[in-house]
DNA sequence: ATCCTACAATGGACTTTGTCTAAGTCAAGT
DNA sequence: ACTTGACTTAGACAAAGTCCATTGTAGGAT
């Protein structure tokens, strides 16, 4: 059972077949699959499913706090259901393969005052980019 | 005259109306336009300027690595001229305004090796979100 | 000054990613 | 079982970007 659909459920959601497929998929570690993605794999378990109910899903779960948008590339968002622990992200430049990493320190301290324009900084998000051991060897 | 148009000039680029509007348009600090921004700006100089060709000169800029492509919001990419100096952005969530901002120390010392999955690391890209004095003011 | 041609520009069709709506369906409380 | 508001659906629509066949031209050659 997907801790993902317990944290819903406990929520007032009212669960339907649809809901659950989603939750379901979006269940693991490293998952940050885009929206398309997420219904082709719905799909699978649930044949009727249609592509607006996924979006709509993802985005509730998103409000909800239980999932999370990621944008390492300039293509589709990706729904990360790692939502509990902050962290930042790694990912292959040659194969987009992405993994969840934990930096140390806050990387807020590296900003100068004279370098935050009067800004009240709120959030800081960092990208890792390379190449993945598996790109490397081939 | 342009900073950028002097590098570019300086590469044996055909130099063509089209290109110089594009490059005029780019021209300045915290400049990152989208696409369509900058074809809007060039359409203003240029009337007879094409989308398409807006997209081939920002696209072969980028190339040349005299521009960088920014995607601060999950919208449009933009398109930043400061290509020459390394640096990360602050972005005000509200109004979408971008400033370069330039951080002390190397964020790469902040991922222990123990968090690379044997990856080969090549760059860090570090997005600041808060709120500028502006809207804070309102 | 004119010619030539490889490179550049154009407009429109097409793709991808995502949003919106009107109508149909269903989960859950009574 | 009934009711009802919430959920789902298909397809239209939109924004951002790519692709291509055709037309135009910058800049070197003559
Ligand atoms: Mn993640
Ligand atoms: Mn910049
Ligand atoms: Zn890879
Ligand atoms: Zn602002």
């Amino acid at each position: 059972m997907s801790d993902l659909l317990e944290r819903l459920r406990g929520r007032g959601w009212r669960m339907t077949a649809q809901r659950r497929v989603v939750a379901e998929v979006l269940d693991g570690d490293h998952i940050h699959l885009t929206a398309d993605e997420v219904h082709a794999r719905a799909v699978a378990k649930l044949p009727e499913i249609s592509r607006a109910t996924v979006y709509n899903t993802l985005g509730e779960m998103v409000s909800l706090g239980e999932v999370v948008e990621v944008s390492t590339d300039r293509r589709a968002k990706r729904y990360d259901p790692n939502a509990h622990r902050p962290h930042q992200h790694l990912v292959c430049a040659q194969c987009g393969t992405i993994r969840d990493v934990h930096p140390t320190g806050n990387p807020l301290t590296d900003l100068p005052d004279s370098e935050r324009f009067g800004f009240t900084i709120s959030d800081v998000e960092v990208t890792y980019r390379g190449t993945c051991p598996n790109c490397a060897s081939a």
